[in-house]
DNA sequence: GCAATAGTGTCTCTCAGACACTATCGG
DNA sequence: CCGATAGTGTCTGAGAGACACTATTGC
């Protein structure tokens, strides 16, 4: 942009880009990430599944934007979608995404806890949770932005204390650990998560209130909320995965994709 | 997106959006890093200076716009600019951040060897590198750009292998530690440094050939290149800023801006 | 000789992983 | 009693920080 508008440039001179924006909107429950999709009312990709998402209008940002079909899509109220961590992922711009017109995307990541019934008012009538790691084919890129989100979020919970965006206002570290083994896909050593997490300054912080409540049986676990950090210094690293040798492979693979706020 | 077009969109019926590229070019030079920075030769911020960059072409995706443009900026050959990393970073979409029109931009970060005198080719003639910690005000929004490009690269050096992208094919491990500390601003122990590079799988090879050269006086160090590897594990992590009690602040601090790919 | 850089070795402290053990609930 | 979840304590091995020491160059 710093070499200014073309000589001769005229906004309407060749077919614009529309811009819109993508959410991957995810939620933990029974174990499960889950993220909600829409069903498609029109060609293209008719009756297929995709992430909700929509324009972005002349006069608004894409993050508002994205507020805006969040709170349109899970009928959550505008005070819960403006607190609430919205996080820019990466934009798609491949000029064939859309078969309809040049059509730039702002994919963006939410995080929601497991909410008793969220979607019901937007346009999009038929909005559903899904198994995350059991969508079939979406419609557009959206199978990659979905990927894309997931690897995003996994890289980001080893270092910040996004976890908590997961979970309601109080709640167990049984149920922060949950979220680390869904999104990781592995299991955690319990003593070891909770000496990690209470160590870590402004991760989480006690409630002093009844101490007790649970899921099902069991001893009642003290409740917690979300502290006042949101960098998580040292990181909680993820296991090793020690199935490769974890030698040094051939070619180089793709760079990691580390969190962006 | 996901939502369609809405009824009776005309994509040239409101005022389009202009889609650019930003891109935040940095070396290590002289024990400083800096950034590639162009003049602006016409309004707005005629005569100020800007990260370079362009409109991305109807029929090219933003990442070859990128490309493209980094090529004529730098006078680096079509070879060279193919195979560099080229980092997205996040897109800026705030509706006033160019007087003009509606314009979005997408910023990119690339890290290049401090070359013998790189830029010359392009349509911006006056073309030069700064000391990334003294410029001044620059157009548009390309100071927070810039900034978050710094946070960026500094958070990535630390979990994958990208330090070796300011190195030039062949290089020592006293250059490398320089990169560290340079976009990091911390003194490092050497003797540490090589251990934990050294351990690293796939980080770094050496070079069996004249295993000598120094930039001044002192011993000839023994030549090494990049490995196979992109990402670090474990992380080197860069030394905790101990000047704050690091203790649990007030309000949230921003979310940490992690790497991406 | 000295300054400067490269490279090796070692000690210690922290922390993560593993795991044994106790506590409190519902049945 | 049992199973299930919560919570505590301890041992150990890997690794980071600190730092002493040697090696090889230019002057």
């Amino acid at each position: 942009m710093s070499t200014g508008v073309p000589e001769g440039y005229d906004p309407h001179a060749f077919p614009p880009f529309a811009v819109t924006v993508d959410l991957a909107v995810f939620t933990v429950r029974d174990a499960a990430l889950h993220v909600l999709l829409v069903e498609r009312g029109q060609e293209p990709f008719r009756g297929g599944w995709a992430l909700p998402g929509g324009f972005v209008l002349p006069r608004e940002s894409a993050d508002e934007a994205a507020r805006r079909e969040l709170a349109e899509e899970t009928g959550l109220g505008p005070d819960a979608v403006d607190s609430l961590h919205l996080e820019q992922l990466r934009t798609y711009t491949e000029p064939d995404r859309d078969p309809r017109m040049r059509v730039v995307s702002v994919a963006y990541a939410a995080l929601l806890p497991d909410l008793p019934e969220p979607r019901g008012g937007g346009d999009a009538a038929s909005a559903k949770w899904w198994d995350a790691g059991v969508t079939g084919p979406l419609a557009f890129d959206h199978d990659r932005i979905l990927t894309d989100a997931r690897d995003r979020i996994g890289a980001k919970l080893e270092y910040t204390c996004l976890a908590t965006e997961f979970c309601p206002p109080e709640f167990t570290l049984g149920e922060l650990q949950q979220v680390y083994e869904t999104v990781w896909g592995v299991e955690l050593d319990r003593p070891n998560f909770r000496r990690k997490v209470l160590s870590a300054p402004g991760f989480v912080e006690p409630v002093d209130g009844p101490p007790r409540r649970t899921g099902g049986r069991g001893k009642p676990a003290a409740l917690h909320r979300a502290g006042g950090a949101t960098a998580l210094h040292p990181p909680l690293l993820r296991p090793q995965p020690t199935d490769a040798p974890l030698s040094r492979p051939e070619g180089r693979t793709p760079w990691p994709s580390p969190p962006e706020g």
